[in-house]
DNA sequence: TATTTTTTTATTGTTTTTCGATAAATTTTT
DNA sequence: AAAAATTTATCGAAAAACAATAAAAAAATA
């Protein structure tokens, strides 16, 4: 199972979904989707900018948990 | 930037593409593809597959390198 | 409580991309 | 040299990203 910690680096960075949306380029309605686990894929494109964006790895962002 | 490693977690397992591609059930010319970093984005559930196969985390198979 | 801000949900449409299926070419191994 | 593994290349179908937008809901603030 994958689990989406967008929600937890924004929380460790301050930063509000439209302050996050604003860097990397793509509408807060749709960074919400990806946030709580609504999305289904990423684009290389888009985690490189949230990477930057948050100054973090794929793996503070994305998380595998066995089940 | 983002950099696949999915060649090398795969040589950490000694597991060929073959061996991956019937464990994570998409075709050895696909896996390539993502393993050569000719891919744009990934779906979680393919994450997940190849996480799962090759017992690792998201974050050993994606890096964000900055440039 | 009322107001403002932020976030979430929903919808439509366009564009992009995955991935299967397949075949051929290339590389590596035996 | 032969076999096996990997890569490259197409085509098409299905899936999904993402924009744009609006509205609803939730959270923060006065």
């Amino acid at each position: 199972m994958i689990r989406i910690k967008l929600d937890v680096m924004m929380a460790e960075r301050k930063m509000s979904l439209n302050e996050l949306s604003e860097k990397v380029g793509i509408t807060p309605a749709n960074l919400s989707i990806l946030k709580n686990e609504k999305g289904k894929a990423i684009r290389f494109s888009t985690l490189d900018a949230l990477c930057k964006a948050l100054d973090c790895q794929p793996g503070d962002l994305i998380e595998y948990i066995e089940e």
